[in-house]
DNA sequence: GATGAATGAGACTTCATTCAT
DNA sequence: TATGAATGAAGTCTCATTCAT
């Protein structure tokens, strides 16, 4: 028993550790980008040696590829308050739900497309790349649920896609963050949240 | 004279084979990404050796903002037969010219996001830095224009702030392609031009 | 006097943990080799961590010195049996001593050369580096001590050198051990007690 | 035409510095040892860089197999000048097979052994790994054609089977190579050369 | 004594870039 | 201009060894 308490606080300890390594690679790579990070510059932020490292992360990929989960289930679980909160109309929810979204974005320098954009070209394992896939389709799902319900209650017709509808929401949420990124949106006049809200207004106004 | 017509026909001779390393370029990038692509493939590829490669272009990255400037511009082809023919109503100018957006996307199996991915990382000069940006801002030119069109059209109400709809119409598109990249998008039962032309129709009867 | 015998207590103590460490060593050196085994394997087969085995060992090479130098007091124990039964003809007697080393290497899977193979080569103490040479060559002295016998009792002429003997027996003995661990040796036709066996009986009848 | 003349030019040229660098990776293999030879050492002893190693070989230990091959060409050829001299008695054809063989270990410091011990822990092509233990048992045949000779010429009875005798001898004659190598043989009494001509006559006699 | 996290040197390897020919 | 050998810096990763707990 006291073993396995013992053993417990370990892989506590250990998980601790592995999650300070984790967060200074997010710090760096959100900097320096996937290409241009090393190993050492990750070590250095999180104030150990190349070494050390490699006793909680496989490699460099991995670690990426780990930095993506993480800042996944951070989103989502910023998301989830949002998400069940079933009062409101659908359109108060899904505007409350990509407010979220963009707002996790923003906090992150709109580099949560910058993260997960290309963990298919890395060696990592299988599981990890299917997780990623997973948790990337996610939103979807969320956002699914919202327009079911709403279908149920009447803010729109049955004969309404479901599963278009929010693919379609969430590409153009995608899309307003992606030009975003490249500076293309004036971010003086017009901002993604006002943006994705008005979008979301006429595109429902667009099905009645 | 004589001299400016031989000087002429070298520069033109030059281009062409900088062109020739471009193409090869664009290739390899497209197979193997920015990542893994590696001098010596783009010269073998290229039929040239490395130190050949460096005649024309100053350093990788260089190349690699080329490359892009040449998508754009061979798509900016593509897109400007669509263009120009001002017969039809916007909706179906609209989908004309996305049409033949996703087209040249497919056709590049989509990796013109591949390639323009993260041109803001390179170390390149800062003309071409600055070119692409604007390359990358001008289907949002061609869209404006189509939907002013619209307005004086009387397609869509004055009140229409037709920068806003250009920018919502491309974000969602760049966001389709995005996820279809990421094999988000069901392939058997729905295809990004379909999901485009029923967004573009949704949207253009929430205007109205 | 109590204190000398708690001391030498812990010194066995000590000793058994050392050797235990050492048997793991063995096991471990025997199935990766030197090159590819880790001091984490050995530790994690003695069932310590890293840290505990250089509380024994001073390091790594020392390590593969011991078990070295314990693989050949095994081996000689092993022998000793048959050495000293002084019965039978000579050429029987090393018949048995033969087959005695034989039997050995058979059971360590052909590693007894692996593992003598290059301790010159490593950072180990010259008094163990010294011992291991002694030891190495003690089957001379044991079959030295059978042929002199031999001789003795007129097995052999008094001409014959009976070190040069030695050292030839020997020589074809680890040279077809040798030769088997490259796989050279056709098992299943000829085994390496058998053409052992042959070869005495040879070289014996040529000395006559 | 000119053009395939060029390229073999160049192909030579290729050939001639990878068999300089092949020739610095000998003296290193043998003076460090595998373990304790590092790419570097060797690129300095070739006046090259790390990086220029590997235009030449995939990785170290294809190197390494890459020197065992060339050791055991050079054997061959030095052996070959003696074997078709089909001149003299078995005994003396032997006799000259082997002292060639034993000159050329003297020449390289009696590492003929070092460098082939342990290739088959590398990491290297199948295709090389078997031409190794091709090369390896090529001696035996050398020696078996001269014993088959023999038993043709009367000089051994046709009972003698020539694959057993010859395997004998040779694992004889490695033998002593192994042990002069471990400093066991006593050089200033006893030459190897002279321990194996001994060695060859009393086996011969034993086969009367 | 034992732990195991951390060190730190050094190994192998890759590749953009240069330069003599 | 073209060649391609060579450079050299940087990268990823491994592991014997140390040391605070």
């Amino acid at each position: 028993m006291k073993e396995s308490a013992l053993q417990k606080l370990r892989e506590n300890e250990r998980q601790n550790r592995a999650n300070h390594i984790l967060n200074a690679a997010k710090t760096v790579f959100i900097i320096k980008g996937y290409k241009n990070a090393t190993v050492r510059d990750i070590a250095k932020e999180a104030e150990l040696t190349t070494g050390a490292i490699y006793a909680y992360f496989k490699n460099k990929d991995t670690m990426y590829g780990e930095v993506c989960r993480l800042v996944f289930l951070d989103l989502y679980q910023h998301l989830e308050s949002t998400l069940f909160s079933k009062s409101g109309t659908m359109l108060d929810r899904l505007k409350n739900l990509f407010s979220a979204y963009i707002e996790y974005d923003d906090e992150y320098e709109n580099d949560t497309a910058l993260l997960a954009i290309d963990y298919r070209q890395l060696k990592i394992d299988k599981t990890l790349s299917e997780e990623l896939s997973n948790l990337l389709s996610r939103v979807l799902d969320y956002t699914n649920l919202i327009i079911t319900d709403g279908i149920k209650n009447g803010d729109l017709p049955e004969t309404v896609n479901s599963k278009q509808y929010a693919l379609t929401l969430w590409a153009t949420v995608e899309g307003f963050l992606y030009l975003n990124g490249y500076g293309i949106v004036d971010h003086k006049k017009l901002k993604v949240k006002n943006l994705v809200n008005d979008f979301l207004e006429s595109f429902y106004r667009g099905h009645q």
